[in-house]
DNA sequence: CTTCTGACA
DNA sequence: TGTCAGTA
């Protein structure tokens, strides 16, 4: 990836387990009581990381923050408990598609003609030429096809 | 001060 | 779900 710095930290802090969350802390961010957390955990809903024994805090990474926020934004719609959890399963599932499709689109930004532009990838089976995309001045989306050099200048 | 489990006006 | 108890 030419995104060596903040991009690719942020998508390495969000995929492990860098950010961590006490329950508390998870109730303050989210509006959700400490004690409906417990109640959702118990049902299997949400889940938090193993704990040394039961006495000891439960620590929750991104992932169920996302899933805590979606679900408090269902609730708040009118949606029973099980309603919010159905329609943030389907949430998520449209979620992680959109986000397979970017990661495996985008396979680089780079600088085309001195502006930047995101490289999606080979134009043709016989992988000799590349598409690019761009945003022009009026704010719409612009297609390039180039020969694929095997390199490009990549944006640091 | 915070969290845990269990129980209930 | 809120809340209080009695701990760790």
């Amino acid at each position: 990836m030419a995104f060596s710095g903040v991009h690719h930290f942020r998508m390495k802090a969000l995929a492990s387990e860098l950010f961590q969350f006490r329950i508390g802390e998870l109730a303050t961010m989210t509006g959700v009581s400490t004690r409906q957390l417990r109640y959702w955990e118990s049902k299997g809903i949400i889940s938090s990381l193993e704990r040394e024994g039961e006495q000891d805090a439960r620590v929750y990474n991104y992932t169920a923050y996302v899933t805590v926020a979606v679900i408090k934004e269902f609730l708040d719609e009118g949606y029973t408990l099980k309603g919010a959890v159905k329609k943030t399963n389907e949430h998520q599932r449209n979620w992680q598609v959109l986000h397979d499709v970017m990661q495996n689109a985008v396979q680089d930004v780079v600088l085309l003609d001195e502006t930047p532009a995101v490289d999606l990838g080979f134009f043709d089976e016989e992988e000799t030429q590349r598409l690019y995309a761009r945003i022009d001045e009026n704010n719409k989306v612009k297609y390039s096809v180039r020969p694929w050099a095997g390199y490009a200048e990549s944006i640091e």
